[in-house]
DNA sequence: GTTGACTCCGTACCTTGGTACGGAGGTTAG
DNA sequence: CTAACCTCCGTACCAAGGTACGGAGTCAAC
């Protein structure tokens, strides 16, 4: 547990992150400053960068920084219950969007496939399909 | 080929879309002004509709409103190279973000996964495991 | 001949996740 | 000691695709 003391930049590098991404998320709620020495510069510890690195993470997983905000507040609280709802939820999400994007997969496909079919010279089939395929909502 | 007389608002209607949207693309360039009758109000026509319902369809494949500016450009050349490369382009596009999220889904089954292990009351394992896995970039 | 709905037009604002800028002061290496 | 770099802080701005607002004019119905 040594506690390392960073500036700000060295924090935000060791997370791969930028100095003004942390200031935003402090802005934001997600990281609290630490105290400033009388006109002096805030020190980082080991703390602070565990929590960046969650932020982080959790982004990663499709978490945004709203729903992160919720995951740091339950944090260390019988939470499983709410966690895992909010996890099931994402996880409905991203198979809603992979739905979606599978079916645009195919359009495109057929698309290109189409395209090929047509010889030099000929007119494009791709902007007379986008006249009438059914509009998906 | 009737040719409808359509008011703003019921052109937007006919699309799905708001009467701002509408205007928005006007401004953007997408769609024309139909002239302005005297002090009057304009008036859209087939054509119009034709063309916003082109529009919403490119969108709902996938392509952002500066393309679909490019795709109206070339309308009626023999562009099938441009708009061939370009929805080949999309798809590379589309396939890659399926692979993210597939990614995203197995990482998130894991995490519903072990949550579902862990008995009442115990402490939530989603938690932690965001303190732990590796951060992809 | 007025009420109510619609249009026109410009401008400002929204969301999300940041990025950029600028001036004043702190800190560190040579 | 001083140059170069860093921090602090507020504020403005970015993409993308719209949405909202407000005042003035217009149109159709009763």
């Amino acid at each position: 547990m040594s506690d390392v003391s960073l500036t700000i930049s060295r924090l935000a590098a060791t997370a791969d992150v930028h100095v003004e991404t942390v200031r935003y998320y402090q802005r934001r709620g997600l990281m609290k400053e630490p105290r400033r020495p009388i006109g002096g510069i805030r020190r980082y510890g080991q703390q602070d960068l565990t929590q960046l690195l969650f932020i982080r993470r959790a982004q990663a997983m499709g978490f945004s920084l709203e729903e992160i905000s919720g995951l740091l507040a339950v944090r260390g609280q019988r939470a499983c219950q709410q966690t895992r709802q909010l996890t099931e939820l994402k996880l409905a999400d991203v198979r809603q969007r992979l739905a979606e994007l599978r079916t645009l997969e195919n359009d495109l496909v057929d698309l290109v496939a189409e395209c090929a079919q047509v010889g030099e010279g000929d007119c494009c089939p791709t902007l007379d399909f986008l006249k009438h395929v059914d509009v998906p909502t």
